[in-house]
RNA sequence: UGGGGUGUCGCCAAGUGGUAAGGCAGCGGGUUUUGAUCCCGCCAUACGAAGGUUCGAAUCCUUCCACCCCAG
């Protein structure tokens, strides 16, 4: 076949060495790859990679001999990802932007782009199974435990899917690695990225601090006592040790500090003392309405979920309500379930979908008061979330 | 200015004559496409101060300083 009737498929290229060897793959198979690069982030400072993953991503192509565009939507990406990102963590909350970024840049305006350039195709070089079906595409884990990537692909659009293609989810990093390096490819060798997609590695704290307030309290034990200063509910997470700054004290044990939950009506902190405090092990959650990546659910079944990237399967049992949104109760307690992360089911290696963990079970805030606070902490959580709201 | 007690790393805290445990915090690194967790490493020539005894003291003696109790 001429190239010119090949079948065209546009692919995502970061710069690193898993959409390099997605795209290799794909050219191997004889189609018309083209490349195509995002950057969606424009900052230039110590941390920003991204002139250099430029340089990457066009030292591929060339070696690959593909075409490579490029793209920014840097509006996009702080209108549709970035704000929520900023909104959730002012709720207190902590948000997973790269979940969004998949959502709405990578398989929303991306895609759409990749359409416009006449991609029939779409691909990435996500950790992720793609299965076409009879009954509709389905996504499942990567070959590669470890790397599978399938939790941050949760909130795609199901449709958006059926013409993607992530050849990668097929092989183990050291084969990726491997493959690269055998196709000359000069970043066969090239770390792995981390930090949030298209921001990159850089101190988590001070990065917020450029774009939210510092407001100060107290950090609180769950008894009441006074233990320090925070700097803002939203520079802290649930299940947190680090800059709590709480050292040793005459009445209580030599153990590490965690916080447990946020007061916002009282701006504190409430710390627990242990890594495996009961306060900091959570019975079940209510999410927003499930983004779903099979069919959805219409009674209660059993599935294995994720609260948390890169941890392992729990079992539990789902409930779904009308809705949308699914109601969890885990077998064992999870520690640390975490409002604004995400709820991500699975039955066997499949991703069903997943949703926006609005309510976390049992929940010490509510009633937070100090003679309350320890009645809180076994037993009965929430029921619904009302209203149930956000997931877009 | 009478009596009693205590002063060891930012915090908690071992050590009572033989040459400064540990934990927390902090810092650095690793793991990681969020945030966390987790793992590894670093972190007191120095024991309130000054003298003295001793081969040798944070540990004994003296004085001073600070803080905390109790002072009918």
């Amino acid at each position: 076949m001429s190239a010119k009737s090949a079948t065209r498929v546009i692919v995502g290229l970061s710069g690193g060495v898993d959409s390099a060897v997605a795209a290799l793959l794909l050219k191997e198979q004889g189609l018309d790859v083209q490349g195509l690069f995002l950057s969606n982030w424009e900052e230039d400072d110590a941390y920003c990679t991204a002139a250099q993953d430029f340089q990457d991503a066009r030292a591929v192509a060339r070696e690959l001999d593909i075409p490579l565009h490029r793209a920014s939507f840097a509006a996009e990406y702080r209108a549709l990802v970035f704000e929520h990102f900023l909104a959730e963590h002012r709720a207190g909350r902590t948000p997973n932007p790269d979940v969004l970024c998949n959502r709405e840049v990578k398989f929303g305006v991306a895609l759409h782009h990749a359409r416009r350039l006449g991609g029939e195709w779409f691909a990435t070089g996500h950790y992720a199974r793609l299965l076409r079906t009879p009954d509709g595409i389905e996504m499942h884990q990567a070959r590669d435990a470890a790397k599978d990537q399938t939790y941050f692909l949760c909130a795609v659009e199901r449709g958006r899917l059926e013409r993607t293609l992530m050849p990668i989810g097929e092989l183990v990093k050291e084969e990726v690695r491997e493959r690269a390096r055998r196709a000359g490819l000069p970043v066969f060798d090239k770390p792995d990225s981390t930090g949030i997609c298209f921001i990159g590695e850089r101190p988590f704290r001070e990065f917020l601090a450029h774009f939210l307030p510092e407001s100060p309290g107290p950090i609180e034990s769950i008894e009441g006592a006074s233990l320090g200063r925070h700097r803002g509910l939203a520079f802290y997470t649930i299940g947190q040790r680090e800059g709590l700054e709480i050292g040793g004290r005459r009445d209580s044990a030599g153990d590490p500090w965690y916080v447990a939950a946020k007061d916002a009506a009282r701006n504190a902190l409430i710390v627990v003392q242990g890594r495996d405090h009961p306060l900091l092990a959570h019975t079940g959650l209510a999410t927003a309405p499930l983004n779903w990546l099979a069919q959805p659910l219409e009674a209660p079944q059993r599935c294995l979920v994720r609260i948390r990237h890169r941890q392992p399967l729990e079992p539990g049992l789902v409930e779904p309500h009308p809705t949308g949104a699914v109601r969890i109760r885990f077998d064992e307690p999870q520690r640390a379930v975490t409002a604004g992360q995400y709820a991500v089911l699975y039955e066997g290696t499949r991703c069903l979908g997943g949703g926006v963990i609005e309510q976390v079970m049992p929940d010490i805030i509510p009633r937070a008061t100090p003679a309350t606070r320890q009645a809180a902490a076994p037993g009965v959580g929430p029921t619904w979330a009302e209203p149930l709201r956000r997931f877009r």
